[in-house]
DNA sequence: CCTCAATGTTGACAACGTCTACATGACTGT
DNA sequence: ACAGTCATGTAGACGTTGTCAACATTGAGG
């Protein structure tokens, strides 16, 4: 199971970073942020407890790493979706994305990371985003309103993400449906103003 | 300044529980829920560090306590914008509420807090949204889809409130509009889908 | 007035993030 | 082949934190 990246009885580690991130991806999911601590990273990698310090100026830096991760994966889900089912999928998968990762979505948005100070990270996320959402409107620049109902969009499937991850929608509004089928049939509930959406989908459905 | 609640020179300080929420506000606002600990809270407070377990049995239990004062703050104002100023209008009070007090809107929805374990809390974040995007479908039980666009438009504010205050929405989209109206603008955009909303609105104003 | 339960204190412990000084050994130029 | 450099890892320390157990104080009720 272990693929031990220690060299045998070696004094350097290999590729320390990676194994790091490895065992940190791990802990996040099962435990959460708040529960991830850099010794017990070290502890699993077999390393002694200021190694990560070699790699990564302080905690939140190694934070900032597994965000990065995350935003890149779900940058990457987008534009998948984005060419093969349109609009209404890339929502679903937005939300399909932070359900199957929680703890990961939480650290990207939960506000522990600063974004701005890490660079790769903060270049990463706005690639992931505004490089989609923002693509989305600098195909019709005149129009602001595109602009504001592609955020919209965004804020849409966001936010019923966190409010689904937080258990703060009752049991009682699925009335039984899967959880895909339930997201599916929110979102529908939704449509846009004055010919943004359409343009918009249009625009995501080219840009594959 | 500071109204000493500690009575002169005594052993027993008066009302510690309120006396440490009050610094806890503070500190949380001022410089986030990772930074607030209970020993920090003890010195502002006058108290011995070990003095808060005689109230809350660990600190996520304070937290707690912080988070239903901000579910309480805003079931509030979702309730009084509701009589005035209809459902656009709870939007922009409930994004408001989120830029106005950031760090408390992340500690109500950060995942730090792991509500369904604090009965207090879950019952004030309870009646505070689904006592009210539940009263409102409630009024039109057999209308599922009513129900959904409800939680849609939960979900949108939410969403638009949580991108806002993480910064992940580009300078650039805001085209220098003024944050109430761009949050006004982006909201525009949206409307719903098949009399969901009419009925929606509706059971909201009449709900005052 | 006496007691007792609620409240606050003291001191301890383990865990953590981070710093500094030191050890090791892989790579590079000769 | 070899010496030296420098990235990488280690050892140990420090201050801070959450939490617990044992003890102290005192306001309120019988």
């Amino acid at each position: 199971m272990s693929t031990s990246r220690r060299r045998k009885h070696s004094y350097h580690h290999g590729d320390l970073p990676a194994t790091l991130l490895r065992a940190a991806g791990k802990i996040l999911e099962e435990e959460g942020v708040d529960a991830l601590s850099l010794r017990e990273l070290t502890r699993r990698a077999g390393v002694s407890h200021a190694a990560p310090y070699r790699h990564f100026p302080d905690r939140e830096s190694l934070l900032a790493a597994l965000a990065a991760e995350g935003f890149a994966l779900l940058g990457e889900a987008q534009r998948e979706a984005a060419a093969a089912a349109g609009l209404r999928g890339m929502g679903e998968t937005y939300v399909g994305f932070a359900l199957a990762h929680p703890q990961r979505f939480r650290l990207m948005f939960g506000g522990t990371v600063r974004i701005a100070r890490h660079k790769a990270l903060r270049e990463v996320a706005t690639r992931a985003f505004d490089g989609l959402a923002g693509a989305l409107a600098a195909r019709s620049p005149e129009a602001q309103g595109a602009r504001d109902a592609s955020i919209a969009a965004w804020a849409l499937v966001h936010g019923l993400a966190q409010l689904l991850l937080e258990g703060r929608v009752a049991q009682a509004a699925r009335a039984g449906r899967s959880e895909a089928r339930f997201v599916s049939d929110v979102l529908a509930t939704i449509r846009f103003a004055a010919g943004a959406p359409a343009r918009a989908a249009a625009a995501v459905d080219q840009s594959a």
